[in-house]
DNA sequence: AAATGAATTTGAACCGGTTCAAATGAGCTA
DNA sequence: TAGCTCATTTGAACCGGTTCAAATTCATTT
């Protein structure tokens, strides 16, 4: 590996010109800038990333941290910010939730002990009373789902209009002229949760649909949870003509259910889901859902630590739009009772 | 930040000693270590990774590069790689194809010039002239779908058994009474395409079903693709009753293609897809496909590269099985003329 | 008490860059 | 020609660790 130290012999000028010349500073003759250029090339020499970041005390790489980077939410997420961290010339530390559960905190801590320049965290929720001690220096932090900082290096907030994507889900069926209307939400605690079910009761609210508690289900976000409630809804002695489901991993499980009771989507029982999974459209029926980018998601969050980088601005919030797209899962209600 | 010679300062030792017990080297007085480790938690101090990378020249971080990490098939993997190097306390850098197109010698360039211990490539293929002159210095490489080591620093070649996945899947149609089996396959110059169209051929051989050109088309592992493809296949004077897909994504297509054509799957034409994607079983009809962890190659990649860290072993092969899962998409064939 | 040897500990060099005060040199003025 | 600027260039300190030859300490042997 040539260093800086051998450019700079072999150039015959002392390794300050030599790093002078990387780092595009002006006070260099053009004479030697050309001379020293020349020899950088001929040894195809690069400056050490390491050695760099240990003088300078700055990496230029980012840390993400994910749940579970199969899910295509978090999947789609991570690519937005690989393309993004990529694009700025910056690496990107990506740390996913082990079957062994290394927890945030240390998580955040390995990638803190590795003079990461920001850290994007996307994965599961832990009580704020953890998080706001998360020990990350002066490491700058953006997180998603979350209306407040936990945590006093937080720099950006990203979230998604929950709110309006449940409301829009549920005012869609409302709209086909279901009235009862399941609800299949996500993990309890997860922040995200409440402003979903919230949208919903707005819709029910806003149209005079009396709440059923029976009818309000929490879920895991997994598909296999969606197929255990939707099951349990099915079952009920007057069962919804409709589901609304936190995440389309859930729909997809709920669909699943749906068929093995014999029923017919939308015929049988209208469907919504969130989240637009890029396999939305090809299940059959095409899934009905709230769409919404999660790759925009993790392209900002990249964004917004790449310019922390530089300057220490004032706490960024994000609202990200989400959108109904209608697809073939809801039809206007057909029946009143169990078909 | 807590440094070495602060922690030295204030036990009362030389830096060369605090090292030592970081390092848990044995020669060190058992009175010694445990002072030393006193003021060590008392300030909570880690070593620098930055520095510590720098002079032993390893950093403990491994590169992935992946091209297209929302692809089911890729991400399974992705998580694989990152759960092992993370368990093994070690990083990992994840770039991918940007919309921009950073090309895989860039890449590789990237990732050495930040001097990872090893690299595990999974992207799409190059020319091989191009790839045996990867830059790489001597960071070993794990390479994915290459019989082989198209490059000096391979120190692992992994690969799914795809002639015995083409085979199977076409074997499970023949088997059920079909013989116009339509072929949708990968990237033509994708090195595990080739591989997947010979078990094909292999299995109608044996089973005396002569090759139909016009059958066997070429794909692009999209679900885009996969549609297109299958509409002109089903659009054929004599279509076929049954599909062989090389990928789950092109299968998830022709569903489409079928639905839209007015088909019913499997009553009018059965579908085998490969990869066994994770929603695979949630789309209807769950489908019948070749299963194979891409979870596991990605950790065996990994795990390969770990070990060449410590030590330059022999090139080593895996080849990973594969195996048939019969869900619904398939039947017996029903008649042989189009519905 | 001196010599020997083993166990500890030290401290400076090194990894490969950046940074900046000080030195150098060229060009211009008086 | 000396003196003065201003643009270049230098070289040593520094970032925070590791490494290892040399120095020191301590116990044992003669």
């Amino acid at each position: 590996m040539t260093t800086i130290r051998q450019i700079a012999r072999e150039a015959g000028v002392s390794v300050g010109t030599v790093s002078n010349v990387l780092n595009e500073n002006e006070n260099v003759a053009l004479a030697t800038r050309e001379r020293v250029q020349l020899v950088i090339q001929q040894h195809n020499y690069r400056p050490s990333h390491v050695a760099r970041s240990l003088s300078t005390r700055r990496t230029g790489t980012l840390g993400l941290i994910v749940s579970n980077i199969s899910n295509p939410f978090s999947s789609e997420l991570a690519r937005g910010a690989i393309e993004t961290a990529q694009q700025a010339g910056h690496g990107l530390l990506v740390l996913g939730a082990a079957p062994d559960g290394l927890d945030l905190p240390t998580q955040v801590e390995t990638l803190v002990h590795q003079w990461v320049d920001g850290i994007l965290i996307t994965s599961d929720p832990l009580p704020d009373s953890r998080l706001s001690q998360l020990p990350c220096g002066d490491t700058p932090l953006v997180m998603m789902d979350y209306a407040q900082p936990p945590h006093r290096n937080v720099i950006g907030l990203i979230n998604f209009d929950w709110e309006a994507a449940g409301y829009a889900a549920t005012m869609h069926l409302l709209h086909l002229g279901h009235r009862r209307i399941g609800y299949i939400g996500g993990i309890a605690d997860h922040p995200s949760s409440h402003a979903r079910a919230q949208g919903y009761h707005r819709a029910l609210h806003e149209m005079a649909v009396p709440l059923d508690l029976v009818l309000e289900r929490g879920g895991d976000f997994l598909a296999t949870g969606g197929y255990q409630v939707a099951r349990t809804l099915l079952a009920l002695p007057n069962p919804p003509t409709a589901l609304v489901t936190a995440n389309d991993l859930m729909a997809l499980g709920a669909l699943q259910a749906i068929a093995e009771a014999g029923w017919q989507t939308p015929n049988d029982i209208s469907l919504v889901g969130m989240d637009d999974i890029p396999y939305a459209s090809f299940i059959s029926p095409p899934l009905t859902t709230i769409h919404l980018s999660s790759y925009r998601a993790g392209q900002i969050g990249i964004q917004m630590l790449l310019e922390a980088d530089r300057t220490r601005p004032a706490l960024q919030r994000i609202m990200l739009p989400t959108h109904l797209v209608e697809r073939c899962s809801t039809a206007l209600v057909r029946r009143l009772t169990p078909p």
